[in-house]
DNA sequence: ACGGGGCGATCAATCGATATATTTCTGCTA
DNA sequence: TAGCAGAAATATATCGATTGATCGCCCCGT
């Protein structure tokens, strides 16, 4: 405890008002010089614009946001703070820019009333919009009388509700991903499913599933469960499924993470991946490149979600028409962690 | 192009006016039994209650910030959007949560104009303050006379200006880490530096070096400067490296994805790490713990740096005093990117 | 010389909430 | 019953910007 920074100094940045005196003009004469600049005579805006560079002058946002009922500002809400979806964010936040907006990333540990709070900030005039990553369901009935304010849904539909979308087919996605595995001539294919809670877990499952029911397996319960979209869940569930009496010479995992917790467990019981056995991640998220060996995922065009979601937003909000559904394609990417079972097994 | 939504419903929500006139009552007195119920008569308090929750009113926080003069807000200003930035930010958040506030997080390229751009928002009454994680160099003299907002430094001293900040010792962490490479027994250790623009880049070479001189060491040049802190740069660097008449036994990459980016060029190459050459990593990255082989680096404290940088920040905003300049301790994690030298080399 | 027509600038209401100053309402004492 | 303290509720100015309505002025036509 010692110093005090900056003290007390006064924290007031100068006012419209503070020009309008110094010029000895009306606020409303310096307002118009800054936003219609055409509807005064060159001369004042120049006077205007030479005494708000010399007195430092900003507009303050928030009064004109109250004036305006707008913010410029959308909140984009995501079940946790992870790079998967800190891309989708950053693709956000790209066409944001373009556009004109900012985006607020804030995160919710898939609580419903955590969502509910970011509506809350919509409502209380903090932003714009909301755009849901991945969102657990949201009540259905909004808690509140007022109504919802415009949403729009990324990665995947949300449940319950019919929002606007920018998302990916995870059950097709899902599918290619098996596929490729049956493909390469496995017949014990398992699946490392991710948190239950995410709905988009559980598409990526009946994907899985629909691929070996598509090819002829007797859908055999296969799966494993770890709850979580991470490493560690993913190496639990991986020990698991190598403990069992016959383990599968093929893992797809629901994403990358859970499928380096599988290549750990692997490696850990003496194995090698793909020789003994294959692992499909989910997303190709950057981790999925750069691992050693690299992974084998299906690829999701992240950004481009985050940039389409925030351009339909904007057509929301200016009310001009808009594709309710918009689906993005997604494919495989064959690296290392994939190959042909081993013979004889 | 197709259909329109919610049309044009009007998104006016309840405000305190339409609550106070529903009771009968001013809205003086709405305000009151939601801020200071004690002074309230409770029958009232309650009536206030029931119609807020029957309209579902909520504050217009825009309002409440213009009076106020505070939005309860801080701006995070990181150089990039990258899962290390984020888990700083996310310390900032989870802290930002506790004390009352919301934390926003932008991102500049480390391109001072759009640093520049932060201080404004808090300048337009946005944002109540500026956490300033591993800024470039801020501008010394301000832009504009208005005075700088408060500023808080986090992971490194901002150049040029004296802000509060909660940091880590960089140069310190590196010879740490150089020194480990030495006890090792490691005669050519090379070191990869990451963007030269940040300043923490700088001094983490400088603590490289100056354990080099320490351990007796003629300082030779074997330092590579790829510009960048990314797996990409660090393999392009490493090359540089390999491509030497006698290259190094060991490197200090200046972050865990530079070091991964090593790692590549060096199995690329036919060699093995660490048999053939050691690679130290920095930052201690959640990629670290889980690559294969697994990472010797420099623990940094991100949660917490940031946790302590957004409390400091709420000390500064109160007008409590607080310490100027906090240094986290930083420490060593070896795992399985070091071993001593080869024998014969 | 008088009455438009326009342009340029100003007035004042407004956004929604807070807080100070003020008024109204209690209840209690003399 | 009058008087008054203290509590409860109200009226209103305010935060800083925007904007529709209004005003003043100059110029021109007749």
């Amino acid at each position: 405890m010692k110093i005090s920074g900056t003290g007390s100094a006064s924290r007031q940045a100068a006012t419209i008002r503070d020009v309008a005196k110094d010029l000895d003009i009306s606020v409303a004469t310096v307002s118009r010089a800054l936003s219609k600049p055409q509807m005064l005579r060159p001369a004042t805006v120049e006077r205007v614009r030479e005494a708000v560079e010399r007195l430092g002058y900003r507009p303050n946002l928030v009064a004109k946001n109250l004036k305006l009922g707008s913010s410029a500002t959308v909140y984009v809400v995501v079940p946790s703070l992870s790079p998967f979806f800190l891309e989708i964010f950053r693709g956000i936040e790209c066409a944001a820019q373009e556009l004109g907006y900012s985006a607020v990333m804030g995160y919710t540990d898939r609580d419903p009333v955590r969502e509910g709070e970011f509506f809350d900030q919509v409502a209380c005039g903090r932003a714009d919009g909301v755009l849901l990553v991945s969102s657990a369901r949201v009540q259905a009935p909004p808690p509140h009388k007022h109504r919802l304010p415009p949403v729009v849904a990324v990665l995947e539909a949300a449940e319950g509700q019919d929002f606007p979308a920018v998302r990916v087919d995870h059950a097709f996605a899902a599918t290619q991903a098996t596929n490729h595995l049956i493909d390469l001539g496995h017949q014990r294919i398992a699946h490392i499913t991710g948190n239950s809670r995410a709905p988009m877990a559980v598409h990526r499952r009946q994907g899985y599933l629909a691929a070996l029911v598509q090819a002829g397996f007797k859908g055999r319960e296969e799966t494993c469960v770890p709850g979580e979209f991470t490493v560690e869940a993913g190496e639990a569930a991986m020990r698991i499924l190598l403990a069992r009496l016959k383990p599968p010479t093929a893992v797809f995992a629901a994403n990358d993470e859970i499928a380096v917790g599988a290549i750990r467990a692997i490696r850990a019981a003496g194995l090698h991946v793909p020789d003994d056995i294959s692992v499909m991640g989910f997303d190709d998220q950057r981790l999925a490149a750069i691992y050693d060996p690299p992974l084998s995922t299906i690829h999701l065009p992240t950004f481009d979600l985050g940039f389409q979601a925030m351009v339909k937003m904007r057509h929301i909000l200016k009310h001009e028409d808009y594709q309710h559904d918009v689906v993005l394609p997604t494919h495989l990417v064959q690296r290392g962690t994939t190959a042909p079972p081993r013979k004889g097994l």
